[in-house]
DNA sequence: TCCATAGTACGACGTTCATCGTAGAATGAT
DNA sequence: ATCATTCTACGATGAACGTCGTACTATGGA
């Protein structure tokens, strides 16, 4: 599914994000929203949705003056996709030894392990 | 441990990998390993194993003509570098997420599920 | 009707990266 | 000594990105 997309860039990423969490909006509103935590221009968020829409990873309603973008991708899409990546790229194709490496190297709480555990066991399920 | 060191880029990773793997390389031993798999002439090798050495990720062992590399980091270092950026980038710095989210969309297979699942035990241990 | 405001489109620039070609130095065999 | 081979060094190129400025257009109020 959704295959042939490129995956999000850096910048991308984070404006897609903003539409993620917030739903369909315009270019101001994901500025004003952004502007906090990132130093950046309104034409450079401009631009960048403009390359998202070019790429497809987001549609854009025109009938308005002020267009109006919405992403046609899921968050789990765009996460799965760089995960993948990594792993093909570091961990030789392999989820799990990049699971491992990960839980060995950060430290995570007592319950998100247990939330781990939990996933863990419901995998099993599956089989 | 090794900070301020940039982590490696794609071409660069895997020129590392094959030093992990075998140990100190000239730019011809590398270049005759890596060669299979992926098209690039030695001259882009050899710049590469430059770069890196710029970058400190390797040293240089000169006393001889044909100069031999050697990583100066060690493996995982980089790949929780990695992990590290893409939680931080994607999973709001989160590696349970992170780790969540893999184990959701990659399928492992039994095997690999109880070796997780017996790291998360001795992860437990420590707490 | 005219002008300030708020949009979009688009081109330009600097950086990083991967890639390669070429120049020049060292080496070893003839 | 000479010359082909094998290195290293270095500059050039092209693509992808993030960034911004400028030009042009639409809109709404005075």
């Amino acid at each position: 599914m959704n295959d042939d997309l490129t995956l999000p860039t850096d910048a991308e990423f984070r404006i897609l994000d903003v539409l993620w969490r917030r739903g369909p909006q315009t270019v101001r509103q994901v500025h004003d929203i952004v502007r906090d935590g990132w130093t950046v221009r309104y034409t450079t968020v401009l631009k960048i949705l403009q390359n998202l829409h070019e790429k497809g990873l987001v549609s854009r309603d025109e009938s308005a003056r002020s267009h109006v973008y919405e992403t046609t991708v899921a968050r789990e899409w765009a996460t799965n996709g760089m995960l993948e990546e990594l792993a093909d790229r570091v961990f030789e194709g392999s989820a799990a030894k990049l699971v491992m490496r990960a839980l060995s190297s950060q430290q995570a709480s007592k319950a998100e392990l247990e939330e781990i555990r939990d996933l863990l066991d419901s995998l099993d399920g599956e089989g």
